[in-house]
DNA sequence: ATTGTTGCAAATATTTTGCATTGTG
DNA sequence: CACAATGCAAAATATTTGCAACAAT
């Protein structure tokens, strides 16, 4: 077996994540990180953030905006996405696993999850109209 | 006012994503149009899907899985996708866009709609294990 | 005749990877 | 000390774009 050890570097990605409900793209990991590490790759970034996700310690969300977001709340939430600022937000808002088993009627493989994404505009959008 | 004008080529690509389930990308489109049309390049396969997509000719898919794929079927219906083979397939399934009433509460935007993606096993997938 | 569209090639943009070096356990 | 992780740079991948030639109206 091989083991699994720590770098402050992975250590400080994992917490940033934790600190922010921003749902930071790559990039933006990288320049926060700099501060702490003005040496850390955009290779480092990348390989810690597979890592995490690997490893169930943050999830990827792929809102359709050409970058990889990555999220470090892993208690069950959905998210909403602004079309115009294109910020991503956490919804609070009751359970819905039942589509599950609305979609699983007529359906003849086996689904386990699924991923959803709302649209719209965010507060602040709104107001700018 | 620009007048839009027809190309066989577009016409062909749109015929060609009428005619399929498959949910094809951008790669395969290409690999399908260049039967009919030997010298076709891949700038005008992504040319023409974006303008499909934005002239809500057709629709643009993110799974997750780094392709864009693109479905020209445009009545509201909605995914699956195989974590084994990758494929995407069609749901039949009730309605559920209550969801979007229960996300709107407790948030302060304005939702307008909603992506879903539901994950799991195709029914082929399931056999294989 | 005008101008939208194509094919080709070069350019972007995001993410991944090879490798020598560094750092953790 | 073994080998996982890093920094750097180059590579890989998917998509976009500039431009001269072509084609639709």
């Amino acid at each position: 077996m091989s083991a699994i050890r720590h770098s402050k570097q992975r250590d400080a990605i994992k917490a940033y994540l934790l600190s922010t409900t921003a749902h930071p793209t790559a990039e933006i990991v990288y320049e926060h990180l700099k501060k702490e590490f003005p040496n850390i790759s955009l290779g480092t970034i990348y390989r810690n953030l597979n890592f995490l996700v690997e490893h169930d310690e943050a999830r990827r969300l792929n809102c359709g905006d050409g970058f990889d977001h990555f999220d470090g709340n892993l208690s069950p939430h959905n998210h909403f996405f602004c079309r115009d600022c294109g910020q991503i937000f956490d919804l609070h808002m009751q359970e819905i696993d039942h589509i599950d088993v609305l979609a699983s009627a007529g359906f003849s493989g086996k689904i386990e999850e699924h991923v959803i994404y709302f649209r719209g505009l965010c507060e602040n959008c709104l107001k700018k109209d």
